[in-house]
DNA sequence: CTAATTTCAGTCAAACTGACATAC
DNA sequence: CGTATGTCAGTTCGACTGAAATTA
């Protein structure tokens, strides 16, 4: 019982910014879902990864910051990625608090495969657009995103 | 315990367009939800009272198909407009599987009031953007949208 | 004492799934 | 018969909330 394809939109959806962005999100998150699925991965999972592979191990804390992820959820999904050992989390000695949140070589390679798949969909999402479009997009959505986004203290 | 602000975030995200645009629909997400709130409804009724208003009395099916609602969902936003009073349910004497949902005049009081707040909403989204900026991220988001809607038979 | 970290057990809105009864 | 409609119960993903235990 998927969704109908749509009759008419109403002008007044349709001609509204929040609106077309929202609902190219949820075709977007489509898109990665599905790509991420494929390789039995949902999107938290690439966000760690990136993370740990672009700045090094850290603490769930910091990892939660950089990605963007709430710290609770960070947990639940290092969960996920620890048991299919795509990383390893050990205490610091430095401050019992923390663990430190390793990226293993399997979890690399793990990386490497979302990310060839994200590549994939970045080219489906924005099919219809010309590179300098897409260029365009990119920097106008970079813009307001910052705009909403205050900056670390 | 709100999530925190961002560190540094990595340049495989955020040179993604995917994560842009769903990240940008998440803050979008907020600020609709925000002022929808002060009036007490949610993302859901404005688009049913718009559909509603735009196209007239309708079934629910028709409803959903044109709102991009699903159909079980349209179910229960109807509940709580009806409870409301902004809509109304009267069986469709030519089809008796059908319910004819019409907007009732508080209704459309309430949809002038969603409006107001929509339009609020759309200027602090925007705020970075000139007026031009703004007309090429909505015709650029509305090519991808359609994109990826394919066409009702 | 306050603050940060990890963890757990929830909520929420939006979208979707599956099933059922009813009517066309 | 197959299909459309309305309804209900349940799930999913991402984001968020509140609270507890531990340590700095």
């Amino acid at each position: 019982m998927e969704n109908p394809e749509p009759d008419l939109v109403p002008t007044r959806l349709a001609g509204l910014p929040s609106w077309l962005i929202t609902q190219t999100a949820v075709r977007a998150g489509r898109l990665v879902a599905d790509g991420l699925a494929a390789v039995d991965a949902r999107g938290y999972h690439f966000r760690l990864l990136a993370t740990l592979d672009e700045f090094g191990p850290a603490s769930q804390a910091a990892l939660g910051r950089r990605s963007g992820i709430h710290v609770s959820d960070v947990v639940a999904a290092l969960n996920e990625l620890a048991e299919r050992e795509f990383v390893t989390r050990s205490p610091d000695p430095a401050d019992r608090r923390r663990n430190i949140v390793t990226i293993t070589a399997a979890g690399r390679r793990q990386l490497r495969r979302l990310e060839k798949r994200l590549a994939a969909v970045q080219d489906d999402l924005l099919a219809p657009l010309s590179p300098d479009e897409r260029a365009d997009l990119t920097r106008l959505l970079s813009r307001v995103l910052a705009h909403h986004t205050r900056p670390p203290v």
